[in-house]
DNA sequence: TCATATTGGTCAGGATATCTGACTACTAGG
DNA sequence: CCTAGTAGTCAGATATCCTGACCAATATGA
């Protein structure tokens, strides 16, 4: 992999802030434009029975404080909510509100559209390979997993 | 690639940070410890014969206000200098310092060595195949290039 | 069972990172 | 020559994130 040209970390920056750009540019022109990179990035880790805010940390490579300060606001702009989680005295679950579930097709569909759009300029052989590539690196780059 | 599973935003993600990350600690433990990560993305973006303040920006998707700021600060540690760019009166190419020069091949090779360990795990192929699409797609998503 | 270590989440304070608006001087182009 | 555009700086404000501390619930081990 040691080859001339920008290295990994560059080349891999580049599409990951693409994508984020373009799913928040379009969840702000459906409406939500009040949502900031840093909540989006918390906001689309939530699961579908929802997560704990730890849990979110992890998975967003933040602390709980800065999670917890992030589903402050996105509780009070009424994308989440907290509920009480029925396994555990202490934790609680953040999961989607009614607006949140509203934003969540929106950024599904800009994720979907923008892999289009890779997939109409890579190919789909070569999509496949960064896809598959993509998800065995996270075997050992996701603190989480 | 529309497929269950993560999406691409996200499968991107994790293996930048982690190799941003890699690469700091790096650079922190080899005593260079006051580089910020916000710093360390504009000083590998400058170029061998300096870099433009502006094209630092863009390439860092930042303001060239945030650009100046970090490259202020590099400046007062030692890693980086201004000097004035031959070709236009109005610019400046910020290019390496003596510090800077001793951080660079501590950042090039804790790249090398986390790369290594992303060939061990991949395999040589599949290696091949994600630099070959990240490659290509920073065609369509470098708004520099 | 009980004591202790660990964990979930909140409070508090502070540092880092980034943005927008404005400005001046230089450059490019008509 | 004039005007639009550009490089980089100043200024002010917000976003993002961190560390330290704390309390209550849970897990663990003797």
């Amino acid at each position: 992999m040691h080859q001339d040209g920008p290295n990994t970390g560059l080349l891999l920056f580049l599409p990951y802030r693409a994508m984020e750009r373009r799913v928040l540019d379009a969840v702000h022109a459906a409406g939500f434009a009040d949502v900031t990179p840093a909540q989006a990035r918390v906001f689309q880790r939530i699961g579908p029975g929802g997560t704990r805010l730890t849990d979110l940390a992890e998975q967003a490579l933040i602390t709980k404080q800065s999670a917890g300060s992030l589903v402050d606001q996105l509780e009070r702009a009424g994308y989440v909510e907290r509920v009480p989680d029925p396994t555990d005295a202490r934790a609680r679950l953040v999961r989607l509100a009614p607006r949140g579930e509203r934003v969540l097709p929106v950024a599904t569909a800009a994720v979907a559209e923008v892999e289009r759009e890779w997939v109409a300029h890579l190919g789909a052989r070569r999509t496949g390979a960064l896809r598959e590539a993509l998800l065995r690196l996270r075997e050992i780059t996701d603190p989480w997993a």
